[in-house]
DNA sequence: TTCACATAGAACCGATCGGTTCGATGTGAC
DNA sequence: GTCACATCGAACCGATCGGTTCTATGTGAA
């Protein structure tokens, strides 16, 4: 005799349910670590409930992931603005904003990278490039105000460096990648 | 009427063609995106012998990326020996090493990374902090010949910087930015 | 009170997974 | 010639996969 509880009952509140719990546990054991049934299970809802919201697992991970990606920039670009006006103090902020990111104990790398090393084509990709290039579009904004001659490189240089700390972070426990990152970045910054 | 070809009969040789074959296909399709069946008819192999080689699929990823990370390792220390022995001169080659390989139409990123970040646990996440390590241990020793004041730092700040670059080629398609990843770290060679 | 609807729970589907086993066949050393 | 052995091809295993469909049930608005 099945039960329905009747918990929320409003349909926004359980999509938000669902992406919210999707995403921490894609996150912790990889898109294909975890599979639809254990998803319904551990978030409390149907599977009927969840492809009716979703269509297909494909789609719940493209939502995930772009909603992870609008959280994380504007999270970072927040982290930059706190810091003032002056371009130093925004990169210097940027950095040790992911340094808090990489000592947390469930950090496990980038989601968004992470989960288009996983999947070589479909719409992951298509994410990590967007993400990429919003975090891209901030550096280079900071080198520019900084007033280096070549924003364009000094931005893709910051970048760069940005990326690899999170990679050691990750795949090294370097939690203070992002700080030994930051020096190379002020240095870069100042010409 | 099964009918065996009776190709080599010679077992090193057998284990080192699924070897390579299997770095290629899981390099191309990541981990999961190929199965046992599907890469012994493509490798050409009956499953039996793949399993009596390697025992399971873990340990034949495990052999893949081992062997990997000892080829990359070697590839790279030779760039920069072959540079001469400025330490300024190696370092320019080994990202003009990776700047060729960021251009092969196959590239699509650290294949030992690639797979580190597809197991959250198990053997792809040791490999991986062993190849870094490696890398480290190269770049530590360049910025210590080149007489930076700290050359464990700048060591770390340039594997920061090779990381980094390998993601955005892969992520971003940006081929060109060992080269851009190149001036960053001699500036930084430069204290 | 009535009724459209969001949901739970479970059964079910075909496909694929990693892994095992077996018989047939050819190889190469003795 | 004999024989241990590496191999193939295929059948087979239980488990899990993503996805569909059904009934029953409680909700909330009309």
């Amino acid at each position: 005799m099945p039960v329905a509880k009747g918990a929320s009952l409003d349909p926004a509140h359980t999509r938000a349910t669902i992406l919210d719990a999707a995403t921490d546990l894609f996150y912790a054991r990889g898109l294909d670590g975890i599979g639809v049934a254990e998803l319904c299970t551990t978030i409390g809802v149907s599977k009927e409930t969840l492809y009716r919201h979703f269509g297909a697992k494909d789609k719940l991970v493209q939502a995930v992931l772009e909603s992870r990606s609008d959280k994380v920039t504007r999270w970072l670009r927040s982290a930059a603005e706190s810091a003032g006006d002056d371009p130093f103090d925004q990169l210097a902020a940027v950095f040790d904003a992911l340094a808090g990111w990489h000592a947390e104990p469930t950090f496990r790398g980038c989601a968004i990278l992470n989960a288009a090393a996983q999947q070589h084509e479909g719409p992951p990709r298509a994410v990590a490039r967007r993400h990429l290039d919003r975090r891209l579009e901030l550096l280079t904004d900071i080198a520019r105000r900084a007033g280096v001659t070549d924003p364009t490189t000094v931005g893709r240089q910051l970048l760069t460096l940005v990326s690899g700390a999170t990679t050691l972070a990750d795949h090294r426990g370097d939690t203070d990648a992002a700080v030994v990152a930051k020096q190379a970045a002020l240095a870069l910054l100042r010409h």
